[in-house]
Formats: C-alpha cells, structure tokens, sequence
DNA sequence: GTTTGCCCTCACATAGATGTGAAGGTTAGA
DNA sequence: TCTAACCTTCACATCTATGTGAGGGCAAAC
C-alpha cells in the first residue's frame, strides 16, 4: 500500500511515516516510479511506535528494541552487544513502568479520597 | 537550602531547578538578597517530577497531579473540574503504564528466548 | 489535455526539556 | 581589599517529535 492508505490505516501523518523511516524504523519498499511501497503488517508496526514513543522511549531506543517485538528472535544469534544493550532497556522501562505504578496509585488514592 | 545544594542533593543542574520553577512545579521562597530559599522538603518533591517527566508526562500535567501526590488531599473540596482533568491524565498514564508492560514482557521474551 | 489528488524531496517552523554563556550582584575567606 | 564561589536574569543554542509549505513529478478521471 502507499503512503496515505498506511497513514489513514495507522492513524498517523504521511509526515510521521517518512520521519520513522528517516529514523531507521520503517523500510519500505519503491514502487518503480521512486513512491513508497509499505505492505500489511506495518500497520501493526506503526501502532507498536507510536505505543513505545508514548511511553517516552525515543525513536533511537526503538529502533533497538523493535526487532525484539518482531516475530520472535528474527536472526540466532544476535551479537552480545546487542543484547546488553537491549537488556539495559529493559531495565530501564522496567523503572519507568515502577515509577508510572508507583505515581498511578497515588493519583488513585488521591482520587479516592476527593471522590467520598 | 540554595539552588546549588539542592541540586547536588537532588541530582539535578540548577538550570533545571529554575526551570521547574519557572513551570510552576516549585516555589521556592526568597532571602532578602533575592537568592532562592529551598526548604528540606523539596528534594523529594524533585525526585518525584524526574519520575513523572521520565515516565513521559509534561511539565504541565505534572502541575495538576503534583498537589495530588503531595501529602493526601490537600484541599477538602477540588474544583470538580479539577478532579475530572485529574483522572483523565490518570487515564493516559494507564494506556502507558499497559503499553509498557506489553512490551517489556515483549522484550523479555525475547531476551529469554536468545539468552539461551 | 487539463484538472485533481496523490507522491516525492527539501527545508524551515515549533514546542518541550535542557544546556550554556554573558553581565552583573553578593558573600566569605586569604 | 581582592578573589573565588555562589547567586541573579536574560537570551540564545540544541535535540526530539512533529507540522507545514514550496516546488515539482505522476496518474486517473473528466
């Protein structure tokens, strides 16, 4: 599909999907004559982006971690490097997500208390 | 304390202080020469506006859910409209909170499977 | 064959969080 | 008293995710 019909599809600018791939997050194909060529699973893909950006990871720190959420374990044996690296963001989603449940239930129990 | 003990004890550049400050997320007093005084509790305070900024929220949402963090329900009654913007943001930080833990799941998977 | 709508690239604009430096006041110690 | 270290405000710089518009091709429909 091209550019608009992934955009309206994904719910996101034309705009964005050239800046993702700018980025090195999305590579789609040409079409002969030089227009984007995207096919059906990036729908999906585009959405786990804007998930992750809205989680506040940076389109350098998903284009890391994205291969992880593709199919399981694409190549074997990806470098050790790698692998440290994503685990190091792991870690540091993990604060983030303790951080958010943390300020979660405090906004909750605020809530809770203004709400009787 | 002043600018520059604060931001040693709380880890942040005194840039960022008056930054804060200037977003309304803290009010520090005066002392007669118009340096800024900042009392004991505010180291916490700054650690919990890093947690909220990291976990994604702005500035600007942080001013309405800080009050809500600090020591239970400060005012008896909030505005309702208060209240309605509160869990509202509440409601976002939920999507985000979910949107991370699918994915970190996502990525520990994906650790698991090539960690072995 | 011209209009319409989509595509391309390039480039400048903006908002938010943060850095950095200038210009100058205050304070404490050598 | 001079210096070093702190403080002030103001303003411009930078990075990231986005918007927006210009200038120009391509394609389908009238």
């Amino acid at each position: 599909m091209r550019i608009k019909e992934l955009s309206e599809r994904a719910d996101v600018s034309p705009r964005l999907l050239r800046y993702y791939e700018e980025q090195g997050l999305l590579t789609p194909g040409r079409e002969e004559n030089g227009y984007r060529a995207y096919d059906e699973s990036l729908v999906v893909r585009v959405g786990q982006i804007r998930s992750l950006l809205s989680a506040g990871l940076t389109t350098e720190i998903i284009r890391d971690v994205l291969p992880c959420l593709a199919e399981a374990a694409s190549s074997q044996y990806p470098a050790p490097d790698f692998v440290n690296r994503v685990r190091q963001e792991r870690d540091r989603m993990a604060e983030r997500l303790d951080s958010l449940t943390r300020n979660l239930q405090a906004i909750d129990a605020y809530l809770d208390a203004v709400t009787r």
